[in-house]
RNA sequence: UCCCCGGUAGCUCAGCUGGUUAGAGCGGGUGACUGUUAAUCACUAGGUCGUUGGUUCGAGUCCGACCCGGGGAGCCA
């Protein structure tokens, strides 16, 4: 336990000590950045101490007996990272049943200018904060978010174990374009004053790194279908990028996607695996981070635990597509954009759905074939495509997914009508001349879900560094 | 990319229809007081009002352009 060789006391963490892990009269180290600090003049100090291990602060209790108290203890500010050994005794005040009568304390590093440090034990403004993303950690609701974020991944990863899903690490750069458009970020090493060319005057990609055109994937989809056709059950959980002029608090240009591919399965079971996934999740993370989720909602969302408890108690509403157009149309809702069948649903639309007339998490199912993609099953109507979105209150769509087009004729056939090069894919379609298998698969945008677990509205302020049109400081 | 809104002290903001030396709270410093809890009280330091043109006797305030940020829309996860 004691892996400080520089004093005999063990380390604590905060988070170990207000759990009561060490009894009173233990002397222990502390090790942290302070957050407020009051003195008595009655002699002695009181110094709030966190380390992130948990949202609640240590309380310290330094005496003027101390060496340094004059001249350390006297000018810790907010932010000064400190170690101290000393004994856990039971606290004299209210607020906190344990803290630390101070022996000794090293202060390890100071604040140059107490007068600029950016963060105050006050109320700052998100915009504020990520104009200083390095130190926003430090604060509470930032600490709380990477509590939970880092939850969060463990119980996906978690959830697909205990369900004998294997995760596969799809390549982050890519020569094919899962969405069918031009989005993606160009990979290359290409020197840009100087590009080579053909002789017919286009830029000759085969003089690049990879000897041809590459990106950075928009899906790992693609790729994990080949896993899926030999493993059954598979996902991947990484990073991925979409060069989206897209300016809204629901788009990051580089964001987290969870996508769990699964063979010998339809749209039904598709449907299921998201709603057991996302329940699985809530729960873990409502199970782990109580103390986290208290504090968004007292401070962010006063329903933040409420509803994902009713998530988690309630079935998921299932609406087919046609069913949704007809709710839509029946509203007498007076909507910016007109309800059409054959048009894609507006996040108005989509709003109106989950946080009006369901309240509720829904799960809208087959699409019309025209506004969904190549690699989706055409149903037997041959008009909609076995494709389902998952729509969560104030958030909007979370997951989008669907059946696989599993026949090789059909997908060829879609491949062709949306214009895309049998000469990329043929990998992609040797998986259907080769032991094809009904299966399915779906998109989740880890950001998004954090967004909907914590009540925080910006996407940006639930990724450690965000990246976005414009804007990738750090 | 489109439509709105904004940019004043380290931070959060106020500053009316243009008018002398631009204000508050928090934070910082100094002092008082207290087993304190984002303590309290007093004093104090701190600002080329986003940039740049213009209108005017006079611009933080009005107009144009640009930069940056936010909200909404589209696209999507």
């Amino acid at each position: 336990m004691d892996t400080d060789h520089h004093s005999e006391a063990p380390k604590a963490s905060v988070k170990a000590l207000l759990d009561g892990a060490f009894p009173v009269n233990e002397t222990v180290t502390v090790e942290g950045w302070v957050r407020t600090r009051r003195d008595s003049k009655a002699g002695f100090s009181f110094v709030h101490v966190n380390d992130g291990s948990c949202l609640a602060n240590i309380q310290l209790v330094a005496n003027q007996d101390l060496d340094n108290y004059a001249s350390d203890v006297l000018r810790l500010t907010a932010g000064s990272a400190l170690r101290c050994i000393g004994t856990v005794v039971e606290s004299q005040g209210k607020g906190q049943s344990v803290e630390i009568q101070v022996q000794s304390i090293d202060v390890l590093g100071d604040v140059e200018d107490p007068d600029t440090y950016p963060i105050q034990p006050k109320k700052h403004s998100y915009e504020f904060l990520r104009s200083v993303a390095h130190l926003r950690p430090r604060t509470n609701t930032f600490g709380a978010v990477t509590r939970i974020r880092h939850r969060a991944a463990r119980a996906i990863h978690q959830f697909f174990d205990d369900m004998g899903y294997f995760w596969i690490n799809t390549p982050i750069i890519t020569a094919s374009d899962a969405e069918g458009a031009g989005q993606l970020f160009r990979v290359s090493t290409l020197d840009m004053m100087n590009l080579p060319q053909t002789d017919a005057g286009a830029i000759d990609y085969a003089q690049d790194f990879f000897g041809r055109e590459t990106f950075l994937t928009v899906s790992g989809q693609l790729n994990v279908e080949a896993f899926c056709l030999a493993m059954s059950k598979v996902y991947t959980f990484g990073p991925t990028f979409r060069a989206e002029n897209s300016n809204t608090s629901r788009h990051l240009a580089e964001f987290w996607m969870v996508e769990p591919e699964v063979a010998f399965a339809d749209l039904a079971d598709l449907s299921q695996l998201a709603e057991h996934f996302l329940k699985s999740v809530f729960a873990e993370v409502l199970e782990h981070c109580g103390d986290d989720m208290a504090f968004f909602a007292d401070r962010v969302e006063p329903e933040a635990i409420t509803r994902l408890q009713n998530v988690i108690d309630q079935p998921f509403v299932q609406l087919d597509y046609t069913e949704a157009v007809e709710i839509l149309q029946k509203s007498g809702r007076d909507f910016e954009h007109p309800v059409a069948w054959g048009t894609d649903l507006q996040t108005e639309h989509e709003r109106f759905l989950t946080e009006d007339h369901c309240q509720a998490p829904v799960v809208v199912k087959n699409y019309p074939d025209a506004i969904k993609a190549f690699y989706m099953r055409l149903n037997d109507d041959g008009q909609t495509v076995a494709a389902m979105d998952v729509l969560a209150p104030g958030i909007g769509e979370i997951i989008g997914g669907s059946q696989r087009e599993e026949r090789l004729e059909v997908l060829a056939k879609r491949m062709a009508q949306h214009g895309l090069d049998g000469g990329d894919y043929e990998w992609f379609l040797d998986l259907r001349r080769y032991g094809t298998v009904p299966h399915a698969g779906f998109g989740l945008g880890f950001e998004r879900l954090l967004n909907y677990i914590t009540g925080l509205s910006n996407i940006r302020d639930v990724i450690p560094y965000p990246r976005t049109p414009k804007s990738a400081p750090f």
